[in-house]
DNA sequence: ACTGGCACTCGCAAGTAAGGAGTGCTAAAT
DNA sequence: ATTTAGCACTCCTTACTTGCGAGTGCCAGT
């Protein structure tokens, strides 16, 4: 990571052209800048710090007679610089807030309230991962027999997560005989993990064992899937980019949401060595995700560490308005953080 | 509904140009016509037939020197000729079956399947609601305390939904407590509806009661959502279609699928008039729709009518492969209707 | 160290021209 | 009476100019 240094007009002139060209998607020139904002410097001493910018990487001409434009590298530079600095208004905080406080307390909607928010505030593309509890443990099972040999099986762990099952047993079995094995086994397993259960032995009831089985099976598929189901609004806000005027753009960023695995790993991979709390920003896909190539992602994990814990970001383009959809996602983020917390 | 009679040659003629351009998305010429199917006339002949298809309203030319395209009513009278002989090819029958019968038995699983195997074969977006329950009934509640005062309520109805959520109650209630309620309620509300559970009174612990208007209350809730959770697929397929290279087309039509409220609308509307089995094809929105105004839709309602019935279609260009889209609509839909008979 | 000036590059928009696919019509052929 | 061949015409598409202007790099002067 060698990052020549930069003097602070060079600093200063960076932030300005990526500033404007976020807003005006076209390439910027010396001229204009001069003319826009009242630095005290003319256009000729301005384009004598753009060849300098350009040399060490933060800016590229489209073509030789073109204003300049950002690369990756003056994103990242941009984005490092003004991460810390950018809060959210207090007004914002508070809409937002209100808007968590006052719906229904439930993971679901919490979830799609969070994607709407970013996906608004941002104009980008939000994905919200729901939170995954790190160590299942079993806290509560329900037998419940609904017609013939099928049988509704609802497992509740103690982070408060339920899954249902249909089960279709051998045989027909009356409630009374499912309720007796519900209840022996939620006195025998409380607080157990999958591993646990399954080396257990019970009795009397044979049908104990068989249900036994099934649930440590449950609690194990549920420990499988890295990440809770996800939850995405703004698709088409993207579409309105002008960097995405051509078809294929677009069509390559949202195929990577039609593919719920390459979405998960994305969110767990680049952010599993990030604590809590700290946010990530991965720039034109950092070379290893090519369909991302024209895109920024913002990420951050939210939950409490070692309980539960999700991830949640914003892609758009690599124009994307930082400032407003970095302290955007680090609020909603430590919102959640919040949330999950009960 | 006036329809001009058409002769033999000219329906035939009419289902070539169709066909041919669902293929080729470009303007057909009476020349291309005569080389590449071997009907025995000159394009002089095709030519008087297309004009007369034209003055008839099932073709049209995009400038004075250009082929013949189809209208929306050209559209209509190919979707109504081929709508009932189309049958999917066995094998294809079998492989999606085999995959249904393969996946586990669980609703979600079916959803996000059924999406999947609509969105491939016809290459459009797929949309799948959840079936949703006609009359709630009540069947079972059990009620968990997690941490103080809050407790997890798990309700279970006839038809074998499941709603969750977590209370907040007034002060700390003992587990035996909640489990006592839990049984007293249970025999008392078996097979009955939010209406009647609203209106009871309850003894002896003044807990029951006001868990039974939780429970109505929530019962109403999953009543009052017209169809279930939506389901969808093949988002990005229909931004590789060359109608749709100008960005504007695709984001009117993708908004759909952004606001629920509106999808769900179409589905219900569109579809409570006919039976379930019955296949409805809206193309370029019937007047009704302007952000589909380019686009066809082909639903189906699915399910057992009076128990849960649900809907599912396929959104694509009025340019779409009905050929391939009808058959595979009606068959997913003739599945999911058996799977839901458990 | 900054600025004004100048020659140069090159994308973009408008204008023009050639090419070609397709049509409608009329007159001849079946 | 229907079909076909021929022909004049339309007008979209593509490619090729041309001129304009924004922007650059560099040099010489402050």
């Amino acid at each position: 990571m060698n990052m020549p240094t930069l003097t602070e007009r060079q600093k200063t002139l960076l932030m300005l052209i990526i500033r404007d060209y976020i807003d005006t998607a076209q390439p910027i020139g010396s001229k204009r800048l001069a003319e826009h904002y009242n630095i005290n410097l003319s256009s000729a001493t301005i384009r004598n710090e753009m060849a300098a910018l350009t040399e060490m990487g933060y800016l590229r001409q489209p073509h030789t007679s073109a204003g300049r434009v950002p690369t990756e590298e003056g994103y990242r530079y941009f984005v490092s610089e003004m991460m810390h600095s950018a809060e959210l208004p207090e007004t914002v905080q508070h809409t937002i807030s209100h808007q968590f406080y006052q719906s229904r307390p439930e993971l679901d909607q919490w979830m799609t309230l969070a994607a709407s928010i970013l996906a608004n505030q941002s104009q980008g593309v939000s994905v919200v991962a729901a939170p995954h509890v790190e160590s299942t443990k079993f806290k509560h099972v329900e037998l419940i027999s609904t017609q013939g040999r099928q049988v509704l099986m609802v497992l509740v762990m103690l982070g408060g997560e339920v899954s249902q099952q249909i089960l279709t047993l051998a045989e027909p079995v009356a409630q009374e005989r499912l309720s007796g094995t519900a209840a022996r086994l939620n006195g025998l397993l409380v607080g157990q993990t999958a591993q646990a259960i399954s080396t257990l032995t019970v009795r009397p009831d044979p049908l104990d064992q068989d249900i036994l089985l099934l649930i440590a099976q449950d609690m194990r598929r549920m420990a499988e899937k890295a990440s809770g189901e996800i939850y995405t609004d703004g698709l088409t806000n993207i579409l309105g980019e002008p960097e995405f005027s051509e078809v294929d753009g677009p069509r390559r960023a949202l195929k990577i949401f039609e593919e719920p695995a390459t979405l998960q790993d994305l969110l767990t991979k680049t952010t599993s060595n990030s604590n809590v709390g700290a946010l990530q920003v991965l720039i034109g896909g950092e070379g290893e995700y090519d369909d991302l190539r024209q895109c920024s992602l913002v990420i951050a994990r939210y939950g409490v560490p070692g309980m539960a814990t999700g991830a949640l970001g914003v892609l758009g383009p690599m124009r994307m308005a930082y400032s407003r959809t970095i302290p955007t996602v680090r609020f909603v983020a430590g919102l959640l953080s919040d949330l999950v917390n009960d």
